[in-house]
DNA sequence: TTGAAAGCGCTAACAT
DNA sequence: ATGTTAGCGCTTTCAA
């Protein structure tokens, strides 16, 4: 016995409602599950007339018809949606990581959801715990601030899940080489040059947080490049002040006005905070950062591109993405860590997305 | 008569597939009804007794109860979701908007979905398409490259829908006021410096495209100071090469070649252009730009810090996605353009979030 | 080669 | 103050 009477009598078709496989049925008289298999390309493996789908094919495109994956979803307990969390839109890191994974996804048939928590321990786990009502496939966690809190609510969803740029110790994590991009970075920063005398005084290492997994690593490389040149790195010249701009300002500008001065080699650890750096040096006169030298770790095409050497370590956004999908995809979660070189962009050399 | 019989027979619970609100039903003595109203915060408008709400919740907790979205949107014609369509993330004006519109939707109990095309058509209707396909509530459609196709395709769905940015003729429209803008950027590039001489020999307009809302409006209004000043703009200093880095770097390669360097005066339309502008900088002696000077239509807080005078015209992200969200909650989608004032950066001027 | 019917998890009449 | 029931649009056995 049919379930249905709305959309009249099969011939209001036209203009109002949408119409369902039970309208396209209706008019095709054909049955809503061969109308189904047609429109989901099972035409073939339910040996389906071929005369019968094509007539079918035509009255869907004639009037318009739209599958409600909603409906699919939840029927076939797969909704087709792949989530990302990223800290922030505003970053060049994560907007790049969104870009991969969004063609990425897309070109899998996924439907790509980004959602930024602004490092925001409450608010990722209410995001994520929205994702999971909404029923994602899948999920990639990049910039978490509490990764364990996240991997818990994610295991107890059963739900895949793969860590990006920060890991878990509990699930498979892909991560930039921090420790070899921060070393390759110092070394850089600090070699030959006409100022390097005055550079080698007192590098300074500037943001991210102590317990932090890529901070530990970052800083490890710096320490260890700094003592190979027989320089000290001091915990003076430690500032973890965090990834807010404003709050790296506020740290650089105390600083300065302790040592009289800025640091001539700057290890900046991450972009937000170099954002935080310039606006200190945007209230300063132009001669006082012109013999700077600044390593920044992050890439960003037009810090690139400064008045004084910046060199960049760029993470590989689509290496990470496709390490991320290829766990997905052999289906083996346990836990570990597969590490991606960054790359370093030298002073002036603006790095081209189509090499 | 009860249709369901799977998890086992109310003492399974614990460990096996999530439970629903049938589960919650059996083991608390309530109805699914009831469980339900509770679960989605309508206890009190359907007078449920305090007492059993609050069993209700307890058990829902202890269980770890999660509500499926997709079935409630299913039922209720309401997914709960919005979506954004931005060009591309790894450009500052649309992650701008990315995270105004992710913070907006998100307080307001939406769930935010954005989703990049790339400037291509075909992706930006499929993309479109899939959106609705999953019910989506509305639509925010930023950085189009055919808006007039996108809105029919939402028209014939029934989505409420508003351009950003790029205005449709036959939608709410909200825009940055780009003649204003591009009028104040050109008069603050043009205005007296040690170079103005030389500056105001040609000035050059770079990037967009030719029909193109935005770059028409900026044209206008850059043309239109030109003239004020006494300038000429002809069409050999308008390049229009669209938005792609790499062609800019082409474009504005070809015409130093036939200058026999560079203009003392650039317009440049959009970042990506920016970064191609950079790429050819590049590859100069550092002499070769010292003396130039910049306007560009959007902002980036590196760009903004470069060593030579750069002027940016930083649209209002969050101004844009405001108005947006006020003509969806008004609900009038009479087609009309609502204009936002964009913000002069002067050179060497960082702009702070904060503010 | 196709149809009938059950049911994914939820909500909203309409009952009491 | 709460229970019963139909049904959102789809897929998937199972039967024929």
């Amino acid at each position: 016995m049919a379930r249905r009477n709305r959309s009249g009598d099969g011939l209001a078709g036209g203009a109002g409602r949408k119409p369902t496989i039970y309208d396209l049925a209706r008019r095709s008289g054909a049955s809503p599950s061969t109308v189904s298999a047609v429109l989901s390309g099972k035409a073939t493996e339910r040996r389906i007339k071929p005369a019968t789908a094509l007539a079918i094919e035509a009255l869907a495109a004639e009037l318009g018809y739209v599958p409600n994956l909603q409906a699919r979803g939840l029927r076939r307990e797969r909704s087709g949606l792949v989530g990302l969390i990223i800290a922030t839109h505003e970053d060049r890191f994560f907007s790049s990581l969104s870009q991969s994974f969004d063609t990425r996804a897309r070109r899998r048939g996924h439907c790509p959801v980004i959602a930024s928590t602004l490092r925001n321990p409450e608010e990722e786990a209410r995001v994520v715990r929205t994702l999971i009502s909404y029923k994602i496939d899948a999920l990639f966690i990049a910039g978490a601030t509490d990764a364990e809190a996240l991997r818990e609510i994610c295991a107890a969803a059963r739900l895949p899940h793969v860590f990006i740029d920060l890991p878990s110790l509990g699930a498979p994590s892909v991560v930039t080489d921090n420790r070899l991009g921060a070393e390759r970075l110092t070394r850089t920063l600090l070699r030959g040059a006409p100022v390097a005398a005055s550079r080698l005084e007192r590098p300074l290492f500037l943001g991210g947080v102590a317990g932090d997994f890529a901070t530990v690593s970052r800083l490890d490389g710096f320490r260890k490049v700094c003592a190979e040149m027989g320089l000290a790195a001091s915990d003076d010249q430690v500032l973890l002040c965090g990834y807010d701009p404003r709050r790296a300002t506020a740290t650089l500008e105390a600083l300065c006005a302790r040592l009289g001065g800025l640091p001539k080699a700057l290890f900046i650890n991450s972009l937000p905070v170099f954002e935080g750096v310039l606006r200190l040096f945007a209230a300063l006169p132009d001669g006082a950062f012109t013999d700077i030298a600044i390593g920044c770790f992050d890439y960003d095409p037009f810090a690139a591109f400064l008045s004084f050497p910046v060199t960049m370590m760029r993470q590989d956004a689509d290496g990470l993405v496709d390490r991320a999908y290829e766990v997905l995809d052999a289906g083996d979660f346990t836990p570990r860590l597969i590490a991606v070189e960054p790359r370093l962009i030298e002073p002036r050399t603006l790095y081209d997305h189509a090499s």
